[in-house]
DNA sequence: AATAACTGTGTCTGGCGGACACTGTTCGCT
DNA sequence: AGCGAACAGTGTCCGCCAGACACAGTTATT
């Protein structure tokens, strides 16, 4: 297992190509994400096998091997295709506004690849794109007074809200698929147990979509970050 | 599909045992859903399997089909089985104490079952346990102005970034395992593109460990939350 | 032209989740 | 008391999976 993070670090990281002598491949990484890509997309990550990618390009599951040492990797490709770019900071704006538009941005990317939630979990190394995201958040809050560990801990609590909130819509997304019976499923559940789980009735029973969960927390976050903020740059020596 | 959820919410909602007829269970629940967690807790999620968890308790793996109808009920079970209770309220606690204690606890767990990480992604119907973690922090913001799905939006927040703080920390474990590789390799690619990502490379370069990530974050939400109540409570019907 | 490196394929293994038929056990009913 | 239904545990089977390995065809270097 040592070796496959060298593997996937060389994958990801190292150089595109490299001319060699045998016959020219016909395959490239791009095109197997893709084709990966394309099978998470339409039937979710536990579908996607070597044979079914290898079947959507019309060749054997073992040709894949020559270019991929391992699944983990596969996925680790299709996690870099799948990514988009991070938006670029809008040139004199606010530290706000940039990561509001950031979070925005990511869950867009989660709601667009819902199957980025499951690949995305356990340790593993993270490709230029990713790293990308998290180096916005840091650069967005450079200069405000805040250490490096404490930037680093803000990206880690911006992603992992927006991670939470795309988990909650992916499981109550479509209304006429088996998902929408879990999210019934719930409710009946909390009403027939109104007396284990009060306070979750009474809020459940309340009115009002929770659509704004994602600017709510986000809201919230960006609040707290703010008075730490102000109270740094007011006293800035008061460690 | 639609009738695994049918089964789950019985299995982890229906009554513990009916008598029947034919000759008493050899077996329970109970004792497999806690031979799945032994599993998972010493070898990963990943290799539980009926087989493993079927030999751990000296059957084989076809009789646990007549205990659970298949195995996203055995993971169900076994989430239910190594969830904790969550901290009963201290009584007259501020809800800020209320909600701290709540994340310690909740990473406290995450931490002894790394793999409840990994099943608690994607759809899936919640147990009694699970349903009362989100209650006790829906029940601590009782009170304060919030409306309902705002106290649900908090849950979720919480709960994400618990959540997202374990996922670091699992990733960055053990100095001698390979998690560390993914760590140093982390650094080095960093460090090696540090033109790409200047920001991230200026804050891993400054000292201080981010041990507290998980406090750090937490802070920044609660003082997001005592912000909103301040703001609610001055002017109650200021919406 | 010869050789070495490389690509794509076919075959094989071990493990997985799960369907199904089967034997043996135990309880409820007559 | 005994019969039959319902149930527990087992063995066998299928399809799918990731991956190891040997092999044939192709191409650039020597």
């Amino acid at each position: 297992m040592g070796e496959a993070a060298n593997d996937t670090v060389r994958l990801l990281w190292g150089p595109p190509a490299k001319p060699t002598r045998g016959p020219k491949p016909a395959l490239s990484l791009e095109r197997i994400a893709a084709a990966g890509v394309e099978v998470a997309d339409t039937e979710g990550l536990g579908a996607v096998s070597m044979q079914k990618v290898a079947g959507l390009l019309d060749f054997t599951k073992m040709s894949l091997y020559r270019y991929v040492p391992g699944k983990a990797e596969l996925i680790a490709l299709m996690v870099e295709s799948a990514l988009e770019e991070p938006p670029a900071p809008t040139a004199g704006s606010h530290w706000r506004e940039q990561l509001t538009a950031w979070a925005h941005h990511l869950a867009q990317c989660f709601g667009r690849h819902p199957w980025l939630l499951d690949a995305t979990v356990g340790p593993r190394v993270p490709g230029p794109k990713e790293l990308a995201w998290l180096e916005r958040v840091v650069a967005a809050l450079d200069g405000h007074g805040l250490t490096g560990a404490e930037r680093m801990d803000a990206a880690v609590l911006l992603a992992g809200h927006v991670r939470g909130i795309a988990e909650q819509v992916r499981a109550t997304r479509p209304n006429g698929s088996p998902e929408a019976e879990l999210r019934a499923a719930l409710g009946t559940v909390v009403h027939h147990h109104a007396d284990r789980y009060p306070a979750l009735a009474a809020a459940m029973a309340e009115p009002g979509g929770h659509d704004q969960a994602l600017d709510f927390g986000l809201a919230r976050i960006l609040d707290g970050l703010a008075a730490l903020i102000s109270r740094r740059t007011e006293r800035p020596q008061a460690r």
